[in-house]
DNA sequence: GCTACTTCCTAATACGTATTAACGGCCTCA
DNA sequence: TGAGGCCGTTAATACGTATTAGGAAGTAGC
């Protein structure tokens, strides 16, 4: 019967109204402490008054609109976001962030990229994040030309991963691929593996290059110099077979592998499937480690030696970093490495004594040499 | 050297003064469709382009204080979001509700509950949650005045799981807890079961009493009488151990449980080590099963029978009954009900015969009352 | 009784957008 | 040539807040 009642907020100027007072005052006592001491007791009571009585809250898109910010971060995933396989890959960032923001007293938008391969974050000329103070970017495949573009207008944005821009630079929080890889063949060398194939990932991305560097690196540390028919891209992780394991243990003198986890779950799987038949068994006829964590979305019956990223707390600098950028009128590119933390796992082992015709170092432990086609 | 250029903000108003338009034509221009077909096509060109270079986009603030739309919907969480060990509780739910929200052609807005546990919609009086357009809530413990409130100051929302407000009509999507419960307590019935116990949490919340109504409704439809003292409340799911499960088993005849699941994975923990020492082994001694999903955080070694929520399918359709919601001024509320899906699992089976001095109907088994106490 | 100062409050303004009423110019038609 | 109509654009305004400059009383000092 009543015409809808259409509740209106109260605002300022409703509560000024029935204090009799005018609207500044009001804004005075509400927005807190050093301004409402200027005011008169009496005055302020009947403020406080009015404004218990009217079920006041205030506007936030005014109060923002007023102060310049929107108390937003922005987080930007250059993915299809959040698929389901990936879902341990990406969730630890998102939580990270998450909860960092929300300390921060900001809230996250989360922009989404609906995977059109196109161009994205400009859409129809206009950037889709700047509606937030500032965002967080994350993914694998990166659209540089973008990327570059809101270095220029300087936007305030931090990377997740170390990503290079051609005469821009871009803030990031970059895990510490090269000492992490350069470690994990420096254990595989003590544990006493010479040929050390490196299956890396195909696409040329900073992340790849990283663990490149650290395999050199750790490779030139030991004094052994590098095979470069030991460094092999693996298109696709499936095809990571027992016979492919065979092949290079038997014909190339391998003993250990190094090999950069997929985003999905393919990876574990086909170590899964070759293992399976018992043909191959890690570690006793050849090492292998991940650099890097697979996503555990199957459950994971293998406990395999890799090193780990600090996602969360990767996420959790990232955010402080924008943080940083706000303030000041937009304080200079930083970038930060943390450091990876090292998993032993149960897939690397002591190398077996091949080749007897080599002088040794006392450190590593050796057997005479079995054939190593035929040692099954 | 260069000052620091102090780079503001593009606005309509430098889009305007640099196509030498005035900023209404912009506005019109930008807002889209509609109302651009009224500006003259040579002019419409010069302002995106001007748009464009100054890598314009909107102020959400303006633009929500204005009264227009803000194309954002909010995600509000009653709990400290996201926790690790509740990860598969939650992530499902957030996947639907992004995917859908970009589908429509919405960003998605996180709102974070920092866990302080007082209010926190409603900070310092100020309601965060207006920021977006509309906004989808979540989560067990509910703070039931804020969520009064914001229907009250007829905010659309839209809650994922049945909530019921005093004097308050709220949309929400809700699993048919009642159904699968009662379904369930059919088959264990259909299995020979006669006297069920029934574990519950211990807040009274709707998700719980909707399985309580599914178990008394069970056992109506089975004509088996309630025994009420095979409703327990759970406090802790680690005080499910095999001691207990053989006090029931023993003394009281029973010869099925159902549990309500823990969000976190207490309750499968507890299980599992219940079962391991081999005291008691389900379903031989005793069938299992539980009310709903366990978080499958640690792998999961045992297929519980029990029933699924369709997580994701009812985020999207709290994401549509939500955006139905905005577009008339305030369509009425709404309650959206789907079903669950059951899933057989290895964890009950059929009914020990234990008294077999009994006569049987055909249509409801009964066994005459055995001592709950001496039963052993 | 005039100035100087204090205390308490308010008018005015800006923030960036969407919308509406109105306006100038041009065309058409008589 | 003047009236009427249409088209493209703009001036003006409102949204709710925070802030600043300043005003109206009142008090104190000479």
């Amino acid at each position: 019967m009543t015409p809808p009642p259409r509740q209106r907020r109260a605002t300022q100027l409703d509560i000024a109204r029935r204090a009799g007072v005018s609207q500044a005052t009001v804004s005075l006592v509400l927005s807190g402490g050093a301004a409402s001491a200027q005011i008169a007791e009496p005055t302020r009571q009947a403020v406080l008054e009015a404004a218990a009585e009217l079920g006041y809250s205030a506007n936030v898109a005014a109060k923002s609109l007023r102060g310049g910010r929107t108390h937003l971060l922005g987080l930007y995933t250059f993915e299809p976001v959040f698929p389901t396989d990936q879902r341990d890959f990406y969730y630890p960032f998102l939580m990270g962030v998450e909860e960092e923001t929300s300390r921060q007293g900001y809230d996250l938008l989360l922009f989404t990229s609906i995977g059109s391969g196109a161009r994205e974050i400009y859409t129809g000329g206009v950037n889709r994040l700047k509606l937030a103070d500032g965002c967080v970017l994350l993914g694998r495949n990166v659209r540089r030309e973008e990327l570059a573009e809101l270095v220029r207008e300087d936007f305030p944005i931090v990377f997740i991963g170390r990503r290079e821009l051609d005469g821009a630079e871009l803030s990031y929080v970059a895990a510490d691929y090269v000492t992490a890889t350069s470690d994990m063949v420096a254990e595989l060398v003590r544990l006493g593996h010479r040929r050390i194939l490196y299956l890396r990932a195909v696409e040329d991305t900073e992340p790849t290059r990283d663990r490149e560097t650290g395999y050199r690196r750790g490779l030139a540390a030991a004094g052994i110099p590098v095979d470069e028919s030991l460094i092999r891209a693996l298109a696709d992780p499936a095809d990571l077979t027992a016979e492919y394991v065979e092949h290079w243990t038997g014909t190339a003198g391998v003993t250990a592998i190094l090999v950069e986890p997929s985003e999905d779950n393919r990876l574990t799987t086909a170590l899964a499937a070759t293992s399976a038949d018992g043909r191959v068994s890690f570690p006793a006829d050849c090492s292998i480690a991940l650099l890097g964590d697979p996503p555990s979305w199957t459950p994971e019956l293998r406990n395999w030696t890799r090193f780990s990223l600090p996602r969360v707390e990767m996420a959790r600098t990232a955010v402080q970093l924008l943080i940083d950028l706000l303030d000041p009128p937009h304080g200079t590119p930083q970038q930060v490495t943390v450091p990876c933390s090292f998993v032993p796992g149960d897939s690397i082992g002591p190398a077996p004594d091949r080749a007897p015709s080599t002088d040794r170092t006392p450190s590593a432990d050796r057997t005479p040499s079995t054939d190593r086609r035929g040692s099954r």
